[in-house]
DNA sequence: AATCTACAGTAACATTTATCACAGAAGGAT
DNA sequence: ATCCTTCTGTGATAAATGTTACTGTAGATT
């Protein structure tokens, strides 16, 4: 266990280490469990050692739009910034692929703070990415068109799994970006007569990964 | 100086403000002035004690996005993040309202985290408000449709001034939302007709702030 | 094999937003 | 007062996106 954290957050320190499974409460989820809804208090902050975890944000009509995805050695910055004074969360977070995570209690955060200086640089470079990833995605939404929303969303996908397949229905696309299934379809075929993708039932090929033209 | 900066941060212990105005480095700034720009290295916090200053993301094509402003009492969260590491800037800080501001170089950033309390509390409800805020910006743009964020827009801005009066023009609504000139013109003069706002010249009124419906 | 269901393709149409073109109005400068 | 510039209003049109409706197909179920 020692050796698997250290080996999944390679910057902390082996007192930190220790501290972190001295405290935390390691816990596994199946994939689809919602572990964050809009609204809710947290109470914990969640390192995640094992699969997948999207961040996404729920509009009234209950539309969903993707903000990122966690992976193993990433933290939810959300959890950390609300944690500090037990805010309320402002997203919702569902897992995707079966998860490990560590729970830790909110009590935890100040006190490692100024305790561990790998955890406060942890923390600081989490607050940083996150802050960054989400200037993407409002990049995307405020000054691209849904064709070019579309191809940098499947590129994020390819990227993050490390394969060129990306197995999804135009469906579960459509809702992440928040447009419809419809639309999804029409600019799909248009990439595929481009020659930058093919598809097939559930699954879609990214034939040119770097597609920037 | 000690009594206004107490007075702007009344959180901050007297020690932290007596650190601050021995470390930072007081500087004025006119309208227009463009403090900090996107692929920048940043060098500084900025603590904002007089004026407002607006935070932007800027398109490939030269479009405007406006994120939010910093008004006095506030910091900029991009600078404390990026300072850390001295990371490139990833939006545009433009002075829309002569200010005053205090320089900390970055190099006090984790120093005081350690030594204040109220440094470190400060710094981290930065980053929270602001995290929520853009979340907002996404959410607007991700789920409402023009109408509905010229409304917002608007609200925003008269709740950041106090008054009900919105001295812009048509236009530099127009590049703030990133659309044009005419699609502002037409809608608000839908929304006069639904009695929402009376229009004149360089000025919008609202007549009825809590326009929800 | 027959049936069922989720997924994908596509045409037709509605709506929203962007663009072009131009006219008039307000206020400052001469 | 006249001229000039900026701001505003509005129609016509184009383009992008959303919606409705229907068809076909692959794979699962029976």
């Amino acid at each position: 266990m020692q050796n698997s954290l250290k080996a999944i957050f390679p910057n902390f320190s082996s007192e930190l280490i220790a501290t972190i499974e001295e405290n935390g409460s390691h816990q596994d989820f199946k994939s689809g469990t919602i572990l964050m809804r809009t609204g809710q208090y947290i109470k914990n902050t969640v390192l995640i050692t094992k699969g997948k975890i999207k961040i996404y944000r729920e509009g009234e009509d209950g539309g969903e739009f993707l903000m990122y995805y966690l992976q193993p050695g990433q933290a939810c910055a959300i959890s950390m910034i609300c944690t500090t004074k037990s805010e309320k969360s402002q997203i919702m977070a569902k897992v995707v692929e079966d998860v490990s995570v560590m729970m830790i209690p909110l009590q935890m955060m100040d006190k490692w703070m100024m305790e561990h200086r790998s955890w406060y640089e942890f923390v600081i470079e989490t607050y940083r990415s996150r802050f960054e990833e989400v200037l993407e995605v409002v990049d995307n939404i405020a000054f691209r068109s849904m064709d070019e929303r579309l191809e940098f969303y499947l590129k994020r996908h390819s990227d993050a799994c490390g394969c060129s397949e990306v197995k999804l229905s135009h469906q579960e696309i459509a809702t992440e970006l928040n447009t419809s299934r419809e639309v999804v379809s029409r600019l799909l075929k248009k990439m595929e007569q481009r020659g930058l993708v093919k598809l097939n039932r559930n699954q879609i090929e990214l034939l040119n990964t770097n597609f920037t033209n």
